[in-house]
DNA sequence: ATTATGCAAATGGTGTAGAG
DNA sequence: CTCTACACCATTTGCATAAT
């Protein structure tokens, strides 16, 4: 009933290499590792209270922070204190405080696209998936088709398109685009945000000039 | 006729926000 | 403090198209 009634924003604003929400947090958090509250969380981050609980209770799950003065039960009077600083980004955890997964094989295909020089996407699933992982050739080629209209990619060679030849679109990373460890999140809006440079990279061209 | 690619839409999972 | 609802990204699956 809050006039300021927030719903969730875009990715870009919210999520892992953005502004605001768990970041936010996670930042108030390294800087008081020595001891902090949740009030002090909230009101650095500028977060909500309620946000700021879940996360930290997330954390203590995780292992990531612990609690100072047990003895107090009320979770605003909790002093915490970090325990294991991944010094990155605020990590990304579930209620349970178990690492998310999603993301993971984006993660994997995008490190796998800067090592290998060219390829289709049936290389790419097969060199994403790991033990942990398992990419679905499908996965890949959605990604992978995402990826080269925003120019990440260069098709090199587009072989016979389609047939029984065996002979698929091959395509060769582009150095240029190479901006940094986190790959390029493919959004809803048809639009795709690289984390790395922080900013829209490629939209769903406006441009329509006959 | 068979097989693979390309495109598009549907579904699932996760995080955030709010209310009880 | 716990629970419910909502929004968004990620992933999977299906259909249409085209070549061998």
């Amino acid at each position: 009933m809050a006039a300021t009634k927030q719903k969730r924003r875009g990715a870009h604003l919210e999520m892992v290499g953005g502004k605001g929400g768990r970041q936010r947090v996670w930042e108030a958090i390294r800087a008081n590792r020595d001891g902090f509250y949740l009030a002090d969380i909230s009101r650095a981050a500028k977060v909500d209270l309620a946000t700021v609980r879940t996360y930290v209770q997330a954390l203590e799950r995780g292992g990531f922070i612990q609690q100072c003065n047990v003895t107090v039960k009320l979770a605003e009077a909790k002093q915490f204190a970090l325990v294991k600083d991944n010094g990155l980004e605020a990590p990304r955890l579930t209620a349970e405080g178990k690492p998310v997964i999603q993301g993971l094989i984006n993660e994997a295909m995008w490190r796998t696209m800067r090592m290998v020089r060219d390829f289709n996407f049936h290389e790419l699933a097969a060199l994403s998936s790991t033990t942990e992982v398992s990419v679905a050739p499908g996965t890949a080629r959605t990604y992978l088709r995402h990826l080269a209209t925003a120019g990440y990619l260069i098709e090199i060679d587009k072989g016979h398109g389609k047939g029984a030849g065996g002979i698929p679109t091959r395509y060769r990373f582009n150095p240029a685009r190479n901006s940094g460890p986190r790959p390029p999140m493919i959004q809803r809006t048809k639009s795709i945000y690289d984390p790395n440079l922080g900013q829209i990279v490629w939209q769903e061209e406006p441009d329509h000039d006959c």
